[in-house]
DNA sequence: AAGAGGATGAACT
DNA sequence: GTTCATCCTCTTG
């Protein structure tokens, strides 16, 4: 079985907060050791520079860290948070746009058994994958594939479209996690959720 | 060269 | 609900 990818035209589009959304029900992919491991994405939520103050790249700010944000859209943003967990993002729109999307929580489809070892869980409970850093390391995902293309399997990283459309009145908007110094800019809905699924990581 | 703080998660009480 | 692990990045001097 072989699934399309998504195109890079569906990265550069230059509405951050609708990619986020489209990106629901999409799959994310990794494949290292020979090792496939696939969830699809349940949670995300939208940064966008320049206006947006919880975005690492607010007002365009240009640092050796943030310097992924402003690449081409269709590539991964990783970097560590807190010294200990390693947040996956998707780069979006053309370059020097520095607009990107956290990926928050995944429902597990394919290794599940081999993101248990690396959660060091015995069963498939929610925790598994609910939480950016949980999931990054159920994937496998850490800083060193930060830049790494998403719209080819040859960096083993990847996004499929399965056809699993998610429609709009199931989708739940909410301010996002952990942004509360941001100003205003803490109170945009642009956290996303599909409601019936148990893998997201919980209500506020 | 030093210090503060962070897009979190786990283990507590 | 609270604490804290743990370290990289950025700012300041």
């Amino acid at each position: 079985m072989s699934f399309p990818l998504l195109p890079k035209s569906f990265f550069l589009r230059s509405d951050v907060v609708k990619i986020s959304k489209d990106l629901l029900g999409k799959i994310l992919v990794t494949q290292f050791n020979n090792q496939i491991t696939a969830g699809k994405i349940v949670e995300t939520e939208a940064y966008r520079a320049p206006d947006d103050q919880a975005c690492h790249a607010k007002n365009n700010r240009r640092t050796p860290r943030t310097e992924t944000m402003f690449l081409e859209g269709g590539i991964a943003y990783v970097y560590i948070c807190y010294g200990i967990h390693h947040l996956f993002n998707v780069i979006t729109a053309p370059e020097n746009m520095a607009h990107a999307v956290l990926i928050r929580a995944l429902e597990p489809l394919e290794g599940v058994e081999v993101m248990m070892e690396r959660r060091g869980l015995k069963k498939a409970e929610s925790k598994l994958t609910a939480g950016p850093g949980s999931l990054s390391v159920a994937l496998g995902i850490n800083k060193k594939h930060n830049g790494f293309s998403l719209i080819s399997r040859k960096q083993q990283v990847w996004i499929e479209d399965r056809g699993i459309k998610v429609p709009d009145k199931n989708i739940i908007a909410s301010t996002r996690v952990g942004v509360e110094s941001a100003g205003e800019s803490a109170l945009l809905p642009w956290r996303f959720r599909i409601a019936d699924s148990k893998w997201t990581s919980p209500a506020k």
